[in-house]
RNA sequence: GCCCCCAUCGUCUAGUGGCCCAGGACGUCGGCCUUUCAAGCCGGAAACAGGGAUUCGAAUUCCCUUGGGGGCACCA
């Protein structure tokens, strides 16, 4: 790789006009981890130019992100920084007076036609399948012209005079070279008529101004960089490194979007998912360590991360592999966290009836039944709500074992109450020296007999080990329970 | 339409000329374990887009085709 001579300074640069995705949250993952590996500098930025598509609350919606996945920043809202402010709509001096700059010196010119003019010369260019793109008639205005529309008051935009002929080429660290035709590329503009700049202008002066050594982002930018290496020039600039990520796909391999479900960070972490598991997950998505590595925590991804291990090709976003390494991941959280991250979720979930906040020892008890079993932590009320409620809401049908008559059931149920009542210790280890010899006794199918046991106590088929959730239930909730449950199957 | 980028199992990927009749993981299928559900363990099916060329030898290099994606705004 190339020798770092300088410090590394990276940047995040969103723009607030929707909320977390996590194709830009994998981003500034990555962009992040650069930055660790090399000791160099993590910088947020806030591309806030458009006013018409700012979002409200989106700043804080994706700082909070970058917060809760752990990505820390060195420069940026909040922390400040010698090289502020970090907010581009703070910064409209410094545009204005790059875009004068490049208009005095002829490489940029102030254009005057109309949004409708535009549009129509579009449409235009598309009926003729001719290729879009502004077809440069500002850029040859006589002075008297000029002075003309300067006269009637129209405000103009600035645009880039694109060299008519030759190439553009630039290396990106992970594409390699590029090449294009400044043929191809029309005079684009730099400062918008509301004295707002464009990314591309903005862009290239803040990275130059806050010494940007690489510039990481997606794709999608590739096609500009040529641009944006002219400009570079014209105001004698000096280039930094381009890095290319390959995008995050949806399922159906178009770049991911809300049509494709939960993109946002933000539903992720509503949803369960653990901030750990997103991180190793995003960081796997077009990077990998080596032939087997699955499960890598942050630390080992700091130290072995590098932008050659980059894939070039997109990525579909697999929610299956990541529920997966939630689930790995839940596993191997000590019992006190686990229970603790479960806390908001149930609040939120378990019935209104139950009292809040839930009794810490008796969850600490809990957790380690259900632990193995939980993939999100919204799954936390669910797969633990019949620990609390006072009365099971089951069907009756559910006490209906396979190949059992309601009698026998009846029967093994009043059997087992009074000798349930009198085991000295209610322990899971008691329990089976009691129940296991039980069935016997009554002629049952272990399966059958703790499957009705089963119902009785939780109301499902599908629990935690009997004998483990009665000793956790206690007695009390034990012997009500399968009272109810005697009292259902005579009706 | 034009330009740019990309191309290994369904998916994420390893692979940088011989170690590959292609390895790992998710998912899937079968089995084991077992009081249910999980977890765990064992095993199976599953890919180098196609065609040329280079080479003693190509998943790996080059070309073409095809396919996919991205870009072509006073949006980022």
């Amino acid at each position: 790789m190339l020798q770092l001579k300088s410090m590394v300074r990276v940047r995040f640069a969103p723009s607030p006009t929707g909320f977390p995705h996590v194709g830009n949250m994998r981003t500034a993952l990555f962009t992040w981890l650069f930055a660790r590996h090399h000791g160099g500098r993590f910088i947020v930025r806030i591309e806030d130019t458009d006013v018409a598509r700012r979002v409200e609350g989106a700043v804080e919606a994706i700082l909070d992100s970058l917060r809760w996945l752990g990505l820390d920043w060195d420069e940026g809202p909040g922390v400040g920084g010698d090289y502020g402010p970090y907010y581009q709509s703070q910064r409209l001096k410094i545009y204005q007076e790059a875009a004068r700059r490049l208009v005095d010196g002829g490489y940029a010119y102030r254009c005057y036609c109309s949004p409708q003019r535009l549009e129509e010369m579009r449409a235009e260019q598309v009926r003729r399948h001719q290729p879009p793109g502004y077809d440069r008639r500002c850029r040859y205005l006589s002075d008297e012209e000029r002075f003309d529309y300067e006269a009637q008051g129209i405000v103009p935009v600035v645009r880039f005079k694109v060299p008519l002929s030759g190439q553009t080429t630039f290396t990106d660290l992970i594409k390699g070279e590029v090449t294009v035709d400044n043929s191809h590329l029309d005079d684009f503009v730099l400062l918008k008529s509301d004295g707002y700049p464009t990314y591309h202008l903005a862009n290239v002066c803040d990275d130059h101004l806050m010494e940007i050594s690489h510039v990481i982002r997606a794709d999608e930018w590739l096609s500009s960089t040529p641009r944006h290496k002219l400009l570079y020039d014209a105001l004698g600039y000096s280039l930094p490194h381009f890095a290319h990520l390959p995008m995050i796909l949806g399922p159906d391999r178009s770049k991911l979007g809300k049509r494709h479900g939960a993109t946002s960070v933000v539903e992720f972490r509503e949803q369960g998912y653990l901030p750990e598991a997103m991180v190793n997950f995003l960081a796997l998505l077009g990077w990998s360590l080596d032939d087997r590595t699955e499960i890598i925590g942050r630390e080992e991804l700091i130290r072995n991360f590098s932008l050659e291990r980059i894939s070039k090709t997109g990525a579909i976003f697999s929610h299956q592999k990541l529920l997966w390494m939630n689930g790995v991941y839940i596993r191997q959280l000590p019992v006190e966290d686990l229970a603790q991250r479960m806390m908001p979720f149930l609040d939120r979930d378990l019935p209104a009836s139950i009292e809040r906040p839930v009794d810490k020892g008796y969850l600490l008890k809990i957790v380690p039944l259900i632990q193995e079993r939980m993939k999100l932590l919204s799954e936390s009320a669910e797969l633990t709500d019949f620990f609390f409620v006072d009365d099971l809401a089951y069907e009756a049908d559910l006490l209906l074992m396979e190949g059992l008559p309601p009698e026998r059931s009846i029967e093994a149920l009043e059997q087992s109450l009074p000798r349930l009542q009198a085991l000295p210790n209610f322990d899971a280890e008691s329990l089976e020296g009691l129940l296991r010899p039980l069935a016997g006794e009554l002629g049952l199918k272990t399966g059958q007999f703790f499957g009705l046991l089963r119902v009785a106590t939780t109301g499902r088929t599908a629990a935690p080990p009997l004998f483990q959730t009665m000793e956790v239930l206690g007695r009390d909730r034990c012997l009500k329970r399968l009272r109810a449950a005697l009292g259902r199957l005579k009706d």
